[in-house]
DNA sequence: CGTGTCGCGTAC
DNA sequence: GACGTACGCGACACGG
């Protein structure tokens, strides 16, 4: 383990190298004029220290420097005097920034490579390439092409501006010309950036033709000749010399006097005291704001007031022992086998939610013991056994993700006895729940977020000595709030929802981001083709309705098309400007085909965007796999949510969607096993509220939105049209969300007086589900809470608010909350049951996906059919309620083939 | 540049 | 003001 943390490429030393001047130069354009209280001018420097940090974040090295450009004649110069001379004087409010810059290196202690006479680049192309030969991977901080010449796969640019990678395969992508050919490709093209010059006539396609075909400049120069291009063989004879001087000013020299070996480069802790004495001088509020917090790292040497406000936040937490050797972590494990519980929190290296884990804080005793064992202590047999003991309590704050990080070391983390956070939800869903607040009012006192590990540093990948506390004080932080959790959930009766519900829950999710889901590629990229291409067209012709070319992304621009321009009426407003959304251009579209036109646009780009580009970027490689993140301390109903990618929102009402839904697939030999409850909602509507007629429909297994239809409309089932079932379904849905006569009205695009008819017919054959509503919103206001039917509870301050709007969204959340919370309990119940019977039937299925009424199992072909009677078993007796609860099971080679 | 907010649009 | 719960995209404004 190295004491640095940065994440190393296959256990090599990782040396970062970043282009200062370059950056300098790049950020002054990029951000816009900044300047202090007295004048001083730092959008460069500002722009420079962000991208400095980012890169610091990204590229995780364990080695680092950045060059800055000397002033004087260079080298470069001598050969032909017209290099760089088209550039213009660096701006007055720009020279000073450089000093400035190069401060903020001094200040994080970041080696600072100058050589008099000798350009960045070459500085940077020397020390690159001799670590390179010593074993190092090296990444080069550059937005700068000429770089790509010394691209190979242990040698990757990374833009940190444009957040771009780039190694051989992305060179040949974008020149079409490997890194070894890029110096002749440079030399061809020219540079208009460093006023090189090429070969006139020769540009970039044509250069990557040539070099293709006869590998070299001096081979093209060879055989001009065999050239078929009269025009270009000319030109080429024309420009041979330009070409051969373009190529020595291009070619990066590898061979300047440095001074300074890879090995030398080594990261060392920030001067964080010059540090904040700096951002503060430069009026960097927010990451000045950002620094206490990494004030534990060695070295500092901060003002007073900075001391005295670290302290006020700093942990009264035990101190880790750092366990390094192996008979520390054998130690270590020794003491933490004889005591339980054990309070446990991963360090996952600052940044990410799932980042690499770099090491596991684990607390207990009395008086506690903390260690920091780091991730190369998975290894340690007995620690990994006392990890994956059942037996052996475990408590934490966010265990979701130290089970995910131990799982990639290969560690199944067992016996979840208690998750912090998770208990802190189950008390109050409709908040947030970061560490440090819970902490604050659990435990009282100053106790930090500084050690709960708040606030995510600015500071790249603060150093062990830093991070060890950090983790350690989490891990305590958990152990400690739980007594008072736990005390509180008993006391609010939802100790039964925690302990059999929600716990349990925790490893199953685990289980599932982990396993995953297969994606087609090659699906989504054909769908992507011809939405592009589609596209294309749409846009040409809103280009040609309108007159001009814009943005149609832009609502802003849309609107002052539409309405500026067209002169059409602007139906409704927002906060910052006419309203372009699809209802408002779906009613333009009568008096204009430009809003089709930009509708169908807008689905597509949706698309793209959202589904057909994100979710190819987002698989695995490591297993060509898609995992999502559940969320279960999320949503204030107590369902689920998903992120990164949200897979419970993958379209399938359009046809587009079904095909996007079409590319989730089993692998080979498997198939995908979806169970959805049918109206789950209305259910359990129907048992809480005890309405006869609607208890009745569902008993008698009827289509409920068509009996509805026959009670509002007053005619014979037999007689509902599919207009009457439409607007009964609207309202069986709308009656769930607390809807008005006015929302129905809009919905079902009727006068309001005909919605408000609709919904008193609704009321009156449905009385039961009337006086619930009511029932609901009247307790809602004597307890300022609702309840769902396992106890689930949420709060709702604001519906006492003497504000009728802001008392009128509690109420809707009074009414929604129990139904949609009851919902969401029951597939939860249904999850663990199905799991549980998978085990124990030790069927290889397994359950990968949920989303909201839906259940997703991957299964052997061979085990499908009987996953399908499981899953639909474990989700209709889910809950005894007065309804039965129907569930559709299908099982298809992929999700769309599943659902019709 | 990074970050937060807004409008909009997917899902259930 | 008017339909609940989420997540995420692109555009835009702004920071210091």
């Amino acid at each position: 383990m190295s004491s640095h943390g940065g994440a190393k490429d296959g256990g090599r030393p990782t040396l970062l190298l970043i282009d200062g001047s370059g950056y300098v130069f790049r950020a002054y354009h990029a951000v816009p004029h900044l300047s202090t209280r007295q004048g001083v001018p730092t959008n460069a420097v500002y722009g420079f220290t962000n991208m400095l940090l980012k890169a610091m974040r990204d590229a995780k090295p364990t080695h680092l420097a950045v060059a800055f450009d000397r002033e004087g004649r260079t080298e470069r110069q001598r050969i032909d005097p017209a290099y760089k001379a088209t550039r213009a004087a660096p701006p007055d409010d720009l020279v000073p920034q450089f000093g400035l810059a190069r401060r903020v290196v001094e200040a994080l202690d970041v080696p600072l490579l100058e050589v008099a006479h000798v350009e960045a680049d070459d500085v940077i192309g020397t020390v690159a390439v001799a670590a390179r030969a010593q074993g190092f991977s090296v990444v080069i901080a550059t937005g700068d092409k000429d770089f790509m010449q010394l691209v190979s796969d242990d040698l990757r640019l990374f833009d940190s501006m444009r957040d771009r990678w780039t190694g051989p395969k992305e060179v040949l992508e974008r020149l079409g010309v490997g890194p070894e050919r890029v110096i002749d490709f440079m030399s061809l093209c020219g540079d208009e950036v460093d006023n090189v010059a090429g070969v006139p006539g020769v540009g970039p396609k044509t250069a990557a033709l040539l070099l293709n075909r006869f590998g070299t400049l001096e081979g093209i120069l060879s055989h001009l000749d065999d050239l078929d291009r009269p025009k270009l063989r000319e030109a080429l004879r024309a420009g041979a010399e330009t070409a051969r001087r373009a190529r020595e000013l291009v070619r990066i020299r590898l061979d300047v006097p440095v001074g300074v070996a890879p090995d030398d480069l080594a990261r060392r802790p920030a001067r964080l005291g010059e540090a904040l004495r700096l951002f503060s001088e430069l009026e960097f509020t927010r990451l000045t704001r950002d620094l206490p917090a990494a004030l534990g790292s060695a070295g500092a040497a901060p003002r007073a007031a900075e001391l005295a406000a670290a302290a006020a936040r700093a942990p009264r937490w035990t101190a880790p022992t750092i366990c390094a050797t192996p008979a520390a972590v054998e130690d270590a494990v020794r003491f933490l086998a004889e005591h339980r519980p054990l309070g446990i929190a991963a360090d996952a290296g600052g940044t990410g939610p799932v980042g690499e884990l770099r090491g596991l804080a684990v607390v207990a005793g009395e008086p506690a013991r903390a260690f920091y064992l780091p991730a190369g202590a998975a290894q340690n047999a007995p620690l990994v056994r006392l990890l994956e003991d059942p037996e052996a309590p475990k408590v934490g704050y966010g265990l979701e993700r130290t089970w995910t990080a131990l799982r990639r070391l290969g560690v199944r983390l067992a016996g979840l006895q208690f998750d912090g956070e998770l208990a802190s939800y189950l008390l109050d869903p409709g908040k947030q729940h970061p560490l440090g607040d819970v902490a604050r009012e659990r435990l009282g006192g100053a106790p930090a977020e500084a050690a709960a590990g708040r606030g995510q540093l600015s500071l790249p990948a603060i150093d062990l000595a830093a991070a060890a506390p950090v983790a350690a004080g989490r891990a305590e932080a958990a152990l400690l709030l739980r007594g008072p959790l736990w005390a509180s959930l008993e006391e609010q009766r939802l100790a039964p929802l925690f302990r059999e519900l929600e716990m349990p829950l925790l490893p199953l999710l685990a289980r599932m981001e982990w396993a995953g889901v297969r994606v087609d590629p090659a699906v989504l990229a054909e769908i992507s083709a011809q939405v592009h291409e589609q596209r294309e067209r749409l846009g040409a012709r809103i280009r040609e309705l309108a007159g001009h070319d814009f943005n149609v992304a832009s609502g802003k621009q849309l609107a002052a098309v539409l309405f500026g321009e067209l002169k059409l009426p602007v139906l409704r407003r927002t906060k910052t400007g006419p309203s372009t959304d699809q209802e408002v251009l779906e009613r333009l579209a009568a008096e204009h085909p430009l809003p089709a036109a930009v509708l169908e646009h807008r689905a597509l780009a949706k698309l793209s965007g959202t589904y057909l580009d994100a979710l190819p970027a987002l698989i695995d490689p490591r297993d060509g796999r898609l995992h999502t993140t559940f969320h279960q301390a999320i949503a204030a109903t107590g369902r689920l949510s998903s992120s990164d990618p949200n897979l419970q929102n993958i379209p399938t009402r359009t046809e587009l969607g079904r095909r996007i839904r079409a590319a989730f697939v089993a692998p080979a030999g498997a198939r995908l096993v979806s169970a959805d409850y049918s109206q789950i909602e209305l259910r359990v509507l129907a048992h809480v509220s005890g309405d006869p007629a609607l208890r009745a429909s569902f008993s008698r297994g009827e289509d409920v939105h068509a009996r509805t239809a026959a009670e509002v409309f007053g005619v014979a089932p037999a007689a509902v049209t599919a207009q009457m079932r439409r607007a009964a379904k609207a309202i069986n849905f709308g009656i769930a969300y607390g809807q008005s006569a006015f929302g129905l009205a809009q919905r079902l695009e009727l006068p309001r007086e005909e919605a408000q008819g609709i919904i008193d017919r609704y009321f009156e054959r449905y009385a039961g589900v009337r006086a619930w509503l009511d029932r609901t919103i009247e307790t809602a206001r004597a307890e300022g809470a609702v309840e769902t039917l396992y106890g689930r509870r949420r709060l709702l301050p604001d519906i006492a608010s003497r504000n009728p709007a802001v008392r009128q969204a509690a109420e809707r959340m009074a009414v929604n909350t129990p139904i949609q919370g009851t919902a969401a309990d029951l597939i939860k119940r249904a999850m663990l049951s199905a799991d549980r019977l998978l085990r124990e039937r030790r069927l290889a299925a397994r359950m990968i996906l949920q989303v909201h009424d839906e259940l997703i199992f991957e299964a052997p072909e061979a085990e499908a059919e009987d996953v399908a009677v499981l899953a639909r078993e474990a989700m209709e007796t889910a809950g005894a309620l007065d309804v039965p609860l129907e569930v559709t099971v299908g099982v298809g080679r992929n999700w769309a083939e599943i659902h019709d």
